[in-house]
DNA sequence: CGAATCAAATGGTTTAACCATTAAGGCCCA
DNA sequence: TGGGCCTTAATGGTTAAACCATTTGATTCG
């Protein structure tokens, strides 16, 4: 029935007068706070309080602190970094594994490509034409490593053509993560690279034919055999 | 090319060390780190800088402080909860609507549901009826709040039967966040209510006889529904 | 004119003290 | 004996004042 009453913490105040200032856009991105020393006046405390209350702004990415003169805290666009931290504090601490990841990207990331077709631009397919020709320069002469961030590249920028936040967050949280512990066990090589490059091309082809459906497939198998691949299955 | 060399700020590197700790498991969940005056004294440093650097685990969800006697720094079991607090940041500074998030449900909800059927046990299957008992309750006597609360416990439950922590997140955040705003814009009524219950109804025979692609369809439907009325749409 | 130097503003750190909360033990009195 | 009250000590929360480090811009000098 009733919640705790909430141990008055001073620092946690001023923390919830800024974020509300924040967020109601009383104060834009860009705009510099004032020095510690005026805020502190301003709020009447102490300046190590007011200290702790923006080292929590800065945490939940609100803010921003500069050093030297005209430096100070400087209220930041609000972008999905935090929420990344979050998830891959979860992955490191073992509670969420890459098997966990890779099955849910199965079942998601086939929709996502779907939507993706749906919106996409001419000037979308021609940027992932021009990642897939570096992609295919990669394989060419054979550098893995570069091979791995434009592949990784492909699939955040779909994400950005859904044109929703959520997928473009959920497919770069998935993608960053899942290559930051890639070589660990899945160790590249001429045969998988190639394979990669076709289904690009199908996806890509699929996307000018606005065949949804069929770009939707093909990722889907794309994705099942990597996740195959990881988990140690063979055909 | 570089990245900016860090400028060393004391606290952080604190922050490291002890997070370090807790994820490589040498601090266990429920152990209590030593008081502040010790600490200090530990890493060198003063209480001011190291109260910043606890204030720091605090927010990232790894550490929880409490007061008085036999009070101090504990170290936590991490959770979703930082996660959701910055989904929902996002939420309340308008990057993302929720127009966004419940096309994002469409997508995954029914997957989700596939995944939960495949995997649910028969006692699952009670816990469901028993909260299925308990919204039909709440629709006889019309008591919407206490609906809401239900309906929204339903949908994290599923969540939980996937055994995927993601899945787990992405339902509970989801269905957090939409319900939270909801009286906003949806009013619950005697009808929408009823189609709520004879929903559940239908995706839990399907469960029962393992059709996890019935029970995909029903959701997606309902979840359709729900996302046109929220949109303005009429059919 | 350009480079070196200096000065001021600002965040980062330290120290020392005091306040507030909590748990535990002891004391008093019925 | 038992219950309630008081004291005490440990611990986080807050304050104050000073000094350090970084950055920027103005000033000075060759």
């Amino acid at each position: 029935m009733f919640k705790r009453a909430k141990q008055s913490r001073v620092f946690q105040d001023v923390v919830d007068q800024i974020q509300e200032a924040i967020l109601t856009k009383k104060l834009a991105p860009g705009t510099r706070l004032p020095a510690e020393r005026d805020l502190k006046e301003m709020f009447n405390t102490s300046r190590g309080t007011l200290r702790e209350a923006l080292r929590v702004l800065e945490q939940k990415g609100l803010i921003e602190i500069k050093l030297g003169v005209s430096g100070g805290a400087i209220v930041k666009q609000i972008d999905t970094d935090p929420l990344m931290e979050s998830l891959a504090l979860l992955i490191q601490s073992g509670e969420v594994s890459l098997e966990h990841l890779s099955e849910f990207r199965i079942k998601i990331e086939g929709s996502l490509v779907e939507l993706a077709t749906e919106r996409a631009t001419p000037k979308d397919i021609e940027e992932l034409e021009r990642m897939q020709a570096r992609a295919r320069h990669c394989y060419d002469i054979q550098d893995w490593e570069s091979f791995l961030k434009t592949d990784e590249a492909m699939h955040t920028y779909i994400g950005t053509m859904t044109r929703n936040p959520v997928f473009q967050f959920v497919q770069k949280s998935i993608h960053d993560n899942i290559h930051r512990y890639y070589q660990d066990f899945l160790p590249m090589n001429r045969e998988r690279t190639l394979e990669n490059l076709q289904d690009f091309d199908k996806i890509i082809a699929a996307m000018k034919a606005k065949d949804g459906v069929a770009a939707s497939a093909t990722i889907t198998d794309h994705v099942q055999r990597f996740h195959d691949k990881m988990t140690g299955k063979r055909p």
